[in-house]
Order: structure tokens, then sequence, then C-alpha cells
DNA sequence: GTATTGCGCTAGTTAAACTAGAACAATAGG
DNA sequence: CCTATTGTTCTAGTTTAACTAGCGCAATAC
């Protein structure tokens, strides 16, 4: 599993995490029942303190995407909704947002507002 | 023009303050060529500092939705793109994305992720 | 039993948001 | 020309969230 993080980033370290990480489950790249690094490992390996992992891992499994367990670890949920219409009406949203000049931060607070 | 904020929230007051400013333009319930409240005065009825309005006034212009002069204030660009698909499209990921049950946040960051 | 792993706590540092106040420059209008 | 209005720019202080650091504890696996 492939995760950059930009240090310098307006978004937190926590929420770039949780985000690449709800990109990969829900795009597939990682299955359902897959087991994810452990924090430890993973803020070793990305230069980041263990807190900043499990407060991003937390986030996932507040939205459902992950279970975590002690002893076990963090593990993909076995619950797959189908994401298809999801991810296509993203891709579309990107795409009008994109032609018509909206920078990214415009477009988060545009759906924003709609969810409201 | 209606605008509500909530000091609690975790968003930024500027970005709540934007948010709100643009789903108005965007949506047409302020026209091309009309002045939004002066800072000061805007910043006095919200209870909220000068320099917070500006931020967000500031925010709008660099999106190219306003245009800023001292001694003229906030007028809302005359640029008047058409915004039509890309609310037809918001709508659609925001249906979406409450059907599938996917909050706010993870919506925003899914986006984030999609526009990368 | 032992190592692994998430959970919980305290504590300190850093950066962003917000507030406050002031002076300044461009515009509008009498 | 004169004056009020309005955005721009600066300094400065407070508050809060993010991040880091380290420690012990509890549940799981082997």
């Amino acid at each position: 599993m492939l995760i950059r993080l930009d240090p310098a980033s307006a978004t937190p370290l926590f929420d770039q995490l949780a985000g690449s990480i709800r990109a990969s489950i829900i795009s597939g790249r990682v299955a359902a029942g897959e087991r994810l690094p452990a924090a430890r490992d993973l803020a070793t390996s990305l230069d980041v303190n263990v807190h900043t992992i499990l407060r991003a891992y937390q986030e996932l499994r507040d939205e459902g995407l992950i279970e975590l367990r002690r002893g076990r670890g963090a593990i993909v949920a076995s619950a797959p909704r189908d994401f298809g219409d999801l991810t296509a009406a993203i891709d579309s949203v990107v795409a009008e947002a994109r032609a018509s000049g909206v920078p990214p931060a415009a477009l988060a607070a545009l759906i924003r507002e709609a969810y409201q």
C-alpha cells in the first residue's frame, strides 16, 4: 500500500493518511479482510508518531471501513458496500470542477455546503 | 444574504464564511455586479473580527468569484461562468454519498483524493 | 508465557485561527 | 478640494488543534 504524506500541506497528516487508505479501500485496491500495517510499523516507515496513525485508523473505524482490535490490528471491514456509483459520481464532479476552473478547496466547500 | 456561523465547528470561521457566500454566488442567489456588505459592517453584524471577514473575501477573490477594491468594496465578478453542470454533478454526488452512508468528512477526503 | 497490537493517559511544542488596534491608500461623493 | 468609506498592510497577543514523545495497560495470537 503506497502512502505519501505532505508535511507542508494544510490538511492534517492524520487526514491525509485516512484519505489515502480510504481511497484504497473504496477503490478495492485493498480487499476486505486484509490487514493494514501495525500502527507502530507504519509510524516508523512514514516517520510519523504512532498517535497520528492511530487517529487515522480510528477515523476509518468510525466510518465503518475498518475494524480495530488489540493484538489483531486493523482489518478492512467485510461489509463491502457497493461504492461503484459513488466513485463514478465523484469522477464526474471532479472533471466538471476542473473544466470550470473551480479549485479543490472551493469544490470541497461547495460539497460541504450541499451536504447540510 | 443569510450567513450563519458556527463558532464550535471544526471548519474555520473564514472558511464557513467563504463557503456560504460562494454557494450564494454559484447558485445565483446574488447577482453579478452586486456588492457584498462592507467587511467592517459584516464583522459587526456577525460579531466577528474584520480580518476574518477580509480573509474570506480574499479567498473568494483568489477563486475569481469577487473583485476587491479599496473604497468600493467587494463586488461579485461579472464573469458569469456556467456552473449549471457543476451544481448538478455536486447534487448527484451528495445524494449518492448519503445513500451509501458516507459521512461528509469522508466524502470530502475522497474528492480531494480524486482531484490529485 | 511472551510478543504483538490497539487503547489510554500525561505533557510539551508548534502552527493556524482568531482577535485587537493602528496607520495607510484608493475610491466615491458632495 | 475635502471627507467618509473601504480594502490593504502591519504588529501583536491569545487560544486551540495537530503533532510529538513516552509510558503503562489490556486484549489477542502463537
